[in-house]
RNA sequence: GGCUCCGUGGUCAAGCGGUUAAGACAUCGCCCUUUCACGGCGGUAACACGGGUUCAAUUCCCGUCGGAGUCACCA
């Protein structure tokens, strides 16, 4: 039987790590296994949907390679895809009618109200929580009477009381639970809308699902699905609960909380082939020690019973790690094209781009990063006078200042102001007066950059800089130390 | 609080009865170096605890503790 996996997001804004993840893992399952991978938008909550929220998705799977081969735009024979639309096709009511025909489901006409009242009761001196089934006991004349006068009901699934229902998840193994733990769950709202609860389990069914896959907060009311499927006489999907993945404080990540999105990531300046790479290994590990996989080597190599089952912290440090990996192992050309707007962003004197891109193209790790390690390109920074000092270069502030004005002249001098040539000058100075490379560099460097860091060596910012900006720059430095 | 799940270094994560308990990120040190970074080398750091089972438990069982999830006319 070919394998059908499905995402099933609910449009209410930017897509989280989380639900990515879910995404990335049904994609991989069903590609693994030579199978399908569907989309379905889950829109039954009006109150919740957020305009566009859709087009996020399909742009957020089209960007990340998460093709879908059916989907709201790409019919599959299984439409609709849209839970909104599916509804009007009257399959929600229809499945409901059936359960309560069946005894497995009934009308309830209690206001919120009443149901709280209701909620709780004493037995034996313990509270314990009650299940309000007295709608079940509703005559058929009562209920017609109630349904007649336009009366307000939600339809609840009847769910025993005594013994323990089983299901088996993947990852998780045989999961019971006590009956009496059972909710009788709404299906249908008041508002005519199925809840998700059912309409996921109508919609996986009906549109063929054989692999459920879905975040671990869904493992402990699965029971409830169960009974379902039992109760319609269906099949139950085979079941692989995901561990959450969790803040730094261990909390589940979520949307309202505030938790970076997807796109959030990207315009931190993330590539996205390092966010599909990262989270794929948030929670799985391949056979060998590798981490770095483009999206069909993990096809491949995705097999979904190595799924660690605890749940792992979203570390960001490590992300950043990564995307600076992919940053070093991108094409140069490619490179360029996605840092020139970052670069043009900070620098707006004519430069040479090409060569700032090439020198940082390993230092960085985000996108992102490129002002701090080239904005002193653009205007010499104020910078504390203690950054001549460097004991393994033998620098202080004094033999800076002697450094700086002996070659000033010679850099006057200059005419080339090339990597090479400079290079070649200043190494002539130091074996003349016997010096190390860094006692004359290292002044250089911070009196051309007035910066801790920079993305090369003295020369090379010279050659960026130019011979004016240079020496503009260098003259600074002796008027700072003199004036100290 | 009830129920469910989880429990290997700070984080990710191998392991599936016998190992010097991998590896990666982070961190620290050294080397390289025209600084930083990159790269190379090395260090610190973990099986939550207590009982069993077994010749042998990180690995299997039970309990304790800890953490998380869930208890909506949200998904």
């Amino acid at each position: 039987m070919k394998v059908r996996t499905r995402y099933a997001p609910s449009p209410t804004g930017r897509m989280h790590v989380g639900n990515l993840r879910s995404a990335l893992y049904e994609f991989l399952i069903a590609k693994h296994a030579g199978g399908d991978f569907m989309l379905r938008i889950e829109d039954t909550d009006q109150e919740r949907f957020v305009e566009g929220a859709t087009e996020i998705i399909y742009r957020t799977l089209e960007k990340t390679g998460l093709k879908h081969d059916e989907g709201p735009d790409k019919d599959g024979g299984y439409g609709p895809y849209v839970q909104s639309e599916r509804m009007k096709t009257g399959i929600y009511m229809k499945y409901a009618k059936e359960l309560i025909d069946k005894g497995e489901a009934y009308y309830c006409f209690c206001d919120k109200e009443r149901l709280e009242s209701l909620k709780t009761s004493v037995v034996d001196g313990k509270e314990i929580t009650v299940y309000d089934k007295h709608c079940l006991h509703l005559s058929k004349e009562e209920i017609e009477k109630n349904l007649a006068e336009g009366k307000p009901f939600v339809i609840r699934q009847n769910n025993p009381t005594t013994g323990t229902t089983t299901f088996h998840d993947e990852l998780y193994g045989d999961i019971t639970v006590d009956n009496s733990e059972l909710d009788d769950m709404i299906l249908i709202k008041s508002d005519g809308y199925p809840t998700y609860n059912f309409a996921n389990v109508i919609d996986d069914h009906t549109m063929n699902i054989t692999h459920v896959v879905r975040g671990n907060e869904y493992l402990s009311s699965s029971p409830k699905y169960v009974r379902l499927y039992e109760a319609l006489g269906w099949e139950v999907p085979t079941y692989i609960h995901l561990p959450l993945i969790t803040d730094e404080n261990h909390k589940k990540l979520s949307k309202r909380s505030g938790h970076a999105s997807f796109e959030d990531l990207i315009e931190q300046g993330f590539i996205t082939e390092a966010v599909v790479n990262y989270i794929a290994l948030l929670g799985w590990s391949p056979e060998d020690n590798r981490e770095i996989f483009t999206l069909d080597e993990l096809i491949e190599k995705f097999d979904y019973h190595r799924i660690n089952k605890s749940p792992s912290v979203f570390d960001i440090q490590k992300l950043r790690w990564m995307n600076g990996e992919y940053i070093k192992m991108m094409d140069f050309d490619k490179f360029y094209e996605s840092a020139l707007p970052y670069i043009k962003e900070v620098i707006t004197k004519d430069m040479d781009y090409k060569k700032i891109a090439e020198m940082i193209k390993t230092r960085i790790e985000t996108y992102r990063y490129i002002k701090d390690h080239i904005d002193f390109l653009q205007e010499l920074p104020e910078y504390d006078l203690h950054m001549y000092e460097h004991k393994k270069m033998k620098t202080d502030m004094d033999s800076s200042l002697k450094v700086l004005k002996e070659v000033l002249p010679i850099l006057e001098a200059q005419e080339d102001y090339s990597n090479d040539a400079l290079y070649a000058t200043l190494c002539d100075y130091v074996a003349k007066n016997e010096y190390k490379n860094g006692y004359v560099m290292w002044p250089i460097r911070t009196a051309v950059s007035g910066k801790q860091m920079t993305p090369g060596g003295a020369t090379e910012l010279m050659a960026l800089l130019g011979k004016e900006e240079s020496l503009k720059r260098i003259r600074k430095g002796i008027e700072l130390l003199e004036n100290r």
